[in-house]
DNA sequence: AAAAACTGTGTGTGCGCACACGAAACTTAA
DNA sequence: TTAAGTTTCGTGTGCGCACACACAGTTTTT
């Protein structure tokens, strides 16, 4: 393993000047940093990013915008997780992480706690990008201050984060249809159920409709689907009124699609006759909707892999600062298709060891 | 963050003793070693690996025993892609890694592999226990020596190992079963192809079946199955003839299921006419079996993760080593569900940097 | 022409730990 | 009592790197 001092040898110079060389730290002729640069290139050289860590001992701050989580919704709780156990792993590399939460539903709560963000001078901030005006103003700061950003979960285009880590949604809604497809026996129509609210802010749903629809487009398949807008699917008054009323003029819906991680709240709306007439699938694999695949009355969740999202972000950011990786401008995490037989697996990768809490079988 | 200087001046003693207590190095009198052993509790010390790497340099050595892969048999490539990511990030913890690997049909090749293993003086072993009475003195030459060892990818009961990193075969193949239900509209026959000479010595095939059938069993479904083995599923004439014939006889299987990676074999033997009446379902992602689902004659693949399988059984040994982690006696990675629509996504994570290789789209 | 300022480079220290070496303190043998 | 072990412990060095500091050589200012 090639070290510094080898370069430094090789190269005829200092330590202290390949180490410049290394970091652009400046104050190096024209001449020895491209002398130096050379025999850097020719063994490929990376610092070990171990002796490196010791050395700089907490240099590195990675801050986190992400929306809280609570009781009712619990999505945001996996990449949380997620984050937390790619912290642990990376703290001794002298990184440090802090997380910083808004409600999902209040952009001005978005925008403030960006602000607190910002006061603790982040080397790079992960954030989940749920406001398209605020996340103007936060960019345009996070890009004046130099700070690098990436996008987890949610998808903006037109801006230059380091990447997006999260689900391809246009892909994800395709293959719900598919599924939706070989369970309801190819010959029946299909409703979506969204929230009002997500139609213009959440472009995530809109790709999942989207791939939804054009599976049955492009395959010929002759299910028609309709949408039912809901205004608070937070209101089970609201919900349960609409959506039976809308199943009982429209008898030839035997699938329901829920583009959301709400589905759960649509299972405890419907009148227990449906719930057995009707193919459900949704999203996200929060306990309330896994509680619904267990009981039957879901029949698919696909999973964006939330868990995953939080820590990979932690992870790709810290080979990022530390060892100048650059990731690509998209990392699309798999596609998880949850059934009754194999959520139960899903998360083993988080508790692989025997003081964190095991999986129930 | 607490260091062993800390600790040393808090017992009044040097670093040299304390250092001494923790590795159980001796040379310490009783008196001062409960002394120590008390301030280390109180504190909840443990050393700071990152410093602890720097210093070994190179202490630990994983030897890996896995079957060798060719261009025929591709599924073995994952796991040994797995190791190597994982043995990149390890490296300069000062963890090395050697791979042995054998002829999964010649158990003479695996145990002669394994002494070539031994001759390197491994601190760990992982290992594909593909034949049990081998295994049998394998392990009891490890145990001999106090090597830690786990199993990968098979798990044979009985033994001391460290861990079984892997899936469980028996819901895999309950799953399998779930979708060739869904797949063939709940009414028809389904036919199991196996190799014949994994009925004794792959317990996962055996484990898969029984988890096929018992799927229709708990859930009164009224397809039935059957089995045909073959003995050499590589001889492609004696493959198709049997397959065909089968097939002739019994116009009423509506779909097969390989529960092995050769669905790719069964896919070139079937004649066209079945190849679209027929949902096929197999088990691997390998290029040739995804490939079958791209081109439409596999519906379902399901895979163990291979990748993920090699990568977390270096992970677990190297916080196992450094550590003294202690991995969950089994460590079931997701049953993941391929299909045409999210199979690109499913290696995403192998290829999160620009100068690797990017999934084609 | 001397002083000041700047540029380019080498040197030294410490991050926390592992481990070799050697020095006390103590025990046993002669 | 003294020499020779034996046990117990402290000290020193290096792992590879980051970064502060020092110092020569060069350019600019007065």
């Amino acid at each position: 393993m090639i070290t510094i001092k080898d370069i430094a040898k090789e190269a005829n110079v200092s330590e202290g000047t390949v180490d410049r060389v290394i970091h652009n730290r400046g104050g190096v002729s024209k001449k020895t940093e491209t002398k130096v640069k050379i025999v850097l290139e020719r063994h490929n050289f990376s610092v070990n990013p171990v002796a490196s860590a010791l050395a700089m001992k907490n240099k590195f701050h990675i801050s986190v915008l992400i929306p809280e989580f609570n009781d009712s919704d619990l999505f945001w709780k996996s990449p949380y997780l997620g984050i937390q156990k790619a912290e642990e792993e990376v703290k001794r590399f002298g990184i440090q992480v802090s997380r910083f939460t808004f409600n999902q539903y209040n952009p001005s709560s978005y925008f403030n706690s960006f602000k607190k963000l910002l006061e603790n001078k982040p080397s790079a901030v992960i954030m989940v990008p749920n406001f398209s005006k605020e996340t103007d103003k936060i960019v345009q700061e996070l890009e004046l201050l130099n700070i690098p950003y990436l996008f987890l979960n949610i998808d903006i285009k037109g801006f230059n984060n380091l990447t997006y880590v999260g689900q391809d949604s246009y892909t994800a809604g395709y293959i719900a249809a598919k599924l939706m497809t070989a369970e309801t026996l190819n010959m029946s129509d299909c409703l979506i159920i969204q929230a009002r609210h997500n139609i213009t802010k959440n472009n995530a749903v809109f790709d999942r409709i989207k791939g939804f629809n054009d599976y049955f487009i492009n395959n010929n398949k002759k299910i028609k689907t309709s949408s039912l807008k809901i205004d608070n699917l937070n209101d089970s008054i609201e919900t349960e009124e609409k959506i039976n009323s809308y199943l009982e003029l429209h008898p030839e819906v035997k699938g329901i699609f829920v583009p959301s991680s709400r589905i759960h709240i649509v299972v405890d709306c419907l009148k227990k006759s449906y719930l057995k007439k009707l193919t459900l699938i949704g999203f996200d694999n929060t306990p309330q909707n896994i509680n619904c695949l267990l009981n039957n009355t879901v029949a698919y969740l696909i999973s964006q892999k939330p868990f995953e999202q939080g820590y990979e972000s932690i992870k790709i950011f810290t080979d990022f600062l530390i060892q100048k990786k650059t990731p690509n401008k998209k990392v699309y995490l798999p596609i998880d298709i949850l059934m009754k037989e194999n959520v139960n697996y899903n998360n083993s990768n988080q508790f692989i060891y025997e003081d964190e809490i095991a999986p129930s079988k």
